[in-house]
DNA sequence: ACCTGAACACCGTTCAAGT
DNA sequence: ACCTGAACACCGTTCAAGT
């Protein structure tokens, strides 16, 4: 679950829990019952706890919230890698990211509610940024390239998660492929 | 505010209100506070009513909210229109979609959150499929389009509404292009 | 620093009762 | 059929008090 815990000087008490076992809680929780089922009181519940212990690791609700997307969103393809070409590299990524967030269809919703104050959303946004600026293209265009991508990537996550009678499994790389092919035209070309 | 009510016989008592005005009520609270707003309870206050009133004209929550998507889901441009060509019907219905929900962000998020039961979203469907059938192409294959083209509406729509440094307000049109291209290019040649 | 229960201000919904 | 208030089972969050 990879998110940054600051350590702490430990004075007084020893804690009962960690961050960690918070977001574990939550997230089985969410796997469980859904975003409805992730509250302050059952996750106290669920470890022993009051409910109000839980403010000792997290502010607000938001601020577990938003460590909920983030341990989700942590997938090591969007780190760059060297040599290979754009279009894979960006397929791949966004693949990974696809995948994620679609065994956990509700860290979608989230995406789409939530401020989005936190810091993971600008590392993941720099890295596939750079995936981008590999190849050359400016700053604007790839921020453009970065939204179109991620636009659809999102809408196909929460679409297909829900999807009664919907167009098929492979409707999602159809549309990729379509974006991809238009993206890197106009990158490489201009 | 475009969605059917059905006439009553009108025994016992005459209603205070009806079904469009629950929903104006509604609306106007979703634009003022935003989606935390809407709350039986407030509605009540707003039309001057117990709060348990409301359930006279929606049996739940989740029955409103499905018809304030509806109300504005409700765009003209969706019915097919006669001898336009397909990428240019395709590219105008999506834009006044997307128009529509751009104004209230709100919804965007109920399309997501909501189950999907309710009648009006095969109604949108349905059309957007015709138009695309119009150009005599296959069942499966229009569905697949129609999900393509909403999956990134959807997207686009919920990522620009909260959009702090993102892609410029051409991100959407660009990867709307790529989309229509790629999949006239495919249907035509099919 | 961490933990706790009571209390507050909200929810949606059920119920029993009124017209 | 429509309207209503009390009550129930939930929320997140504040507060004051404990270790």
């Amino acid at each position: 679950l990879g998110f940054v815990t600051a350590t702490r000087p430990q004075r007084g008490r020893k804690p009962l829990l960690d961050e960690v076992r918070v977001v574990e809680s939550a997230l089985s929780l969410l796997d469980e019952g859904g975003l409805a089922a992730v509250s302050f009181r059952r996750i106290g519940q669920d470890l022993g706890v009051s409910h109000m212990t839980i403010y000792s690791y997290f502010d607000s609700k938001d601020a577990l919230l938003e460590a909920l997307v983030a341990a989700t969103l942590n997938v090591p393809s969007v780190r760059p890698r060297e040599g290979a070409p754009l279009a894979e590299a960006l397929t791949v990524a966004m693949h990974d990211i696809y995948g994620a967030l679609t065994e956990r269809p509700a860290i979608a919703e989230l995406l789409v509610t939530l401020p989005l104050n936190g810091t993971w959303i600008n590392e993941v946004r720099e890295a596939l940024l750079d995936l981008l600026r590999d190849v050359g293209c400016g700053d604007a265009r790839a921020r453009d390239g970065i939204s179109v991508l991620f636009n659809y990537l999102l809408g196909a996550v929460l679409i297909d998660a829900r999807r009664s009678r919907g167009g098929s499994p492979q409707a999602y790389d159809q549309g990729l492929r379509y974006l991809v092919d238009g993206l890197c035209a106009e990158l490489l070309a201009g």
